[in-house]
DNA sequence: TACTATACGGAACGTGCGCCCCGTTTTGCC
DNA sequence: GGCAAAACGGGGCGCACGTTCCGTATAGTA
């Protein structure tokens, strides 16, 4: 089925680490309009060599936030775990929010258009609403968060907050988030 | 101060409002990465005429959004003076992100890199601030907002509402935005 | 109607960037 | 050390798009 790949050599496995490396920094701090070329050049490659690797500029970003996305669906399964429902919901919020102040790049690919996370990624996508749906009737069980939001819903809001993270101006980022948590907790 | 204009041709007027109307609603369909060339075509004119008129594509849609803020401080004005603090606040907020909604361009605009509103329309960005201080005050006074958040923060709101319609994927949006502006209410 | 300033259109130019090609270098194996 | 396969790098191609140029058409005026 998917072609047998030999191992690859030590050199061609070198640069491949070190363009996702320097990729996962720079679409982070500036974002996914940064050119091949530059990341290239910061890796100490030629862009041959990037493309060698990854087809194209898409399957490279691609990648890096699949591994991202994995890394966030097992910190959600973490606070699944071991705190209340309450504070594990809010503190996923919390990861998610900030994850959209610190790298510009998942914001652009989660946002922007050119990017079907269902399409390319089906399995993260549901390992994802899984994790969240977890979290999140949990947290609707204790009387946390309001019982009429949805999955869907909660991921719309981070998507949001993390655009405010973003472009917010000069809003005082926590008490922007303090809103929308807020918002998110049953009547009182 | 400003070079002395003098009347435009007839023809010249008919173009410019052409282009102005084209652009209004293929920017607010497809948001700002459309081609010139391509709106000069659906106008039917050429893309000449086109920065005769606008210098340069940034022009245009600084046009387009500077006419479109007039028009939200106009209606926040209205809605200041007649209706109570409490509805006129919400009002507003509904006006504000339904345009999110309605208008890619002008997320693209609000949201995007390339447009700096305080540098590029002091005047225009200072009357909408004074407009929704106006009203958040009056509906913090009557206590149908909670009274921590400031104008800056209310306008990341309102961006981050904007990004929610437009990238919100299958949420409800009116249950979005339920969340949001039952977390401007203040706690009860 | 004749004349001129004004405006028009669209071909052409420059730039930026994704992606590919191919002569050269490096790696791993005998 | 010698050799083939694998990998490298960076120049170059093609395309898209913003912007400009200039020969042509048209509005306004006498």
């Amino acid at each position: 089925m998917t072609g047998n790949t030999r191992p690859l050599r030590a050199d061609a496995r070198r640069n491949r680490a070190k363009v996702l490396q320097t990729a996962y920094e720079v679409f982070a701090a500036e974002g996914l309009a940064v050119p091949i070329d530059e990341i290239a050049r910061r890796a100490g490659v030629g862009a041959g060599t990037v493309y060698r690797h990854f087809p194209t500029k898409e399957a490279l970003y691609q990648a890096i936030v699949v591994d991202r996305v994995e890394h966030l669906v097992g910190q959600a399964r973490e606070l699944a775990a071991t705190a209340d429902p309450g504070e594990a919901f809010f503190g996923f919020f919390d990861l998610m929010t900030s994850a959209g102040a610190t790298d510009k790049g998942l914001v652009d690919a989660l946002a922007g258009e050119g990017f079907d996370i269902e399409a390319v990624m089906p399995e993260h996508e549901q390992a994802f609403k899984d994790a969240m749906r977890d979290l999140l009737v949990r947290a609707q069980a204790v009387g946390a968060v309001r019982a009429d939001v949805t999955v869907a819903d909660v991921k719309t809001l981070m998507v949001g907050c993390q655009a405010m993270q973003r472009y917010g101006g000069d809003a005082a980022p926590e008490r922007v988030l303090e809103v929308v948590r807020e918002g998110l907790r049953p009547a009182r």
